[in-house]
DNA sequence: TATTATATGCGACTTATTCGCATTTGTCAA
DNA sequence: TTGACAAATGCGAATAAGTCGCATATAATA
């Protein structure tokens, strides 16, 4: 009961979320917003396919491709590099980078990252145009050490 | 005169940092660093390869690649991502960061970045154990503006 | 419920990277 | 200088990530 309403719950919220980017709202890409809202790490392509899949959902992996393109644009959510040789992705949203455990492969958040100062020293500086930037520690986690 | 003899202080420093790292001296590995040596920007595979057929060596992609990971493993250069899926090399040196343009692809060096402080912060708040970061801004540069 | 733009499945393709194996080549000691 | 040996290379095939064209299916909406 409890585990069915928090899923619709969810469900309801990817839905949204389609409808406010003015896509279709199909169930391959309800389940993966889904997907990205329950990881509490980026995932890459073939944890999203996998994942589609165990939701008894045909998905091809083009489709899936195609999917994160849509969301990609639509800010939906944010691309990442951890020195994989692939992407991961996870929903945009706060500014926050990344501990990368390179032991176990957890990825820790951390926010408030204050680099906007630097931001407007480098315009000033250099008269390079900031549009984002990426920041990642690499190391050994706590539980790792 | 002056150009070949420049050429040649290069291919000396390049064999020196061979030894160093004991390696063996090689036609590619030389003419490889030198070129890593003189591209203000990182570079990829292809490039590297491009170089070296310039120089008349009939080099292998696979011989480039495990250049490349000898050379990582030897400290001598410093894998980088930008987003384009698939890394570029630089020699591996002062601790710097990049300003990439996402119009022309140039690739601006920022050095005397002052993470150290969050390193330790990171360390203390987290129990984290940072070993190296990542740090990249994407915009656009001063000329494309 | 019919229309239509959009999303999907499929299969082939490109690009980046890796691997095994036979051959060549620096290095170092005799 | 030369011979031995470990290390480096070339070649070809294989894998993994990501892209593309096209025919079909399906959400949205009138």
């Amino acid at each position: 009961m409890q585990v069915s309403r928090v899923r619709f719950a969810f469900m309801q919220l990817s839905a949204q979320l389609l409808q406010q980017s003015q896509l279709k709202v199909t169930n391959a890409r309800k389940v993966a917003i889904h997907f990205f809202e329950k990881e509490e790490r980026p995932v890459d392509v073939e944890e999203i396919l996998f994942h589609l899949r165990k939701h008894k959902l045909a998905t091809d992996r083009a489709t899936v491709y195609r999917m994160i393109d849509t969301f990609l644009d639509r800010g939906i959510i944010t691309r990442l590099e951890f020195g994989e040789g692939k992407y991961r992705y996870e929903l945009a949203g706060s500014d926050h980078h990344h501990l990368v455990c390179e032991n176990c492969g957890r990825v820790e958040d951390i926010s408030d990252c204050g680099i906007e100062a630097w931001e407007k020293k480098i315009k000033q500086k250099k008269h390079f145009l900031v549009k984002h930037h990426s920041l990642e520690f690499f190391g050994i986690c706590k539980s790792c050490q």
